[in-house]
DNA sequence: CATACATATAACCAAAAGGTTATCTGAATG
DNA sequence: CATTCAGATAACCTTTTGGTTATATGTATG
């Protein structure tokens, strides 16, 4: 199941949706691009694709990566719906004490 | 530090802010809302404080819990540019693609 | 003042997160 | 064909998360 929080969570893991985002990356590219080991970049890219968030295709002994845009849209505009519905509940509330206040 | 995605990670804290942001609210009625215990709803509680999301205030017996709207707003705000980004510089990519192809 | 109630805290637990090093596999290349 | 290179996997570690039960604290209330 994509669990768009969880996948966000971590801010290298929105720094790896960045990159690929911008284009296929090989796993290779993305690991020199931080400074912690291969198999710890491996664990992102696992729950990215557990999330489904990232796209893999194999070609040769390079994997390349990239952004599974649908998922990742559809993944952000329910976040903020969600997140907006809790300002809004906000802002009725202040519409409410202004209408009251009439 | 606030730590907007920390806070959002789990559902029971996103369904605590949406509550808080309708009204303050005592700890009792947050617990009432959810089938786990108290301590562990103070849990929850106190990783929503401790990235200041929620406001505090004692009153006798009771204590009262509401959103702490500007850290929020602010945390909201940051989260959509970072993570509209991502979807910009595909819409970047897709835009140089058409262009490419006149 | 004894009791009930709201909250806080301690001790514990299992699972997940985030990292490491070492090693294996499988593809490409001198 | 031996070696190198990219990636996968295993084993291990520590910290965090998300929950539990039991108990303490402090405020109201009959």
């Amino acid at each position: 199941m994509s669990d768009m929080y969880r996948a966000i969570s971590d801010p290298i893991r929105r720094k790896i949706l960045n990159m690929v985002a911008h284009q296929e990356l090989p796993q290779l590219e993305i690991v020199r691009a931080f400074h912690i080991s291969q198999p710890a970049i491996k664990k992102h890219l696992a729950i990215l694709l557990e999330e489904e968030l990232l796209l893999e295709r194999r070609e040769g002994k390079y994997c390349f990566y990239r952004l599974n845009v649908p998922i990742f849209q559809n993944g952000y505009e329910q976040l903020q719906h969600e997140l907006g519905h809790i300002l809004e509940n906000k802002l009725t509330k202040l519409k409410q004490y202004l209408e009251e206040d009439l």
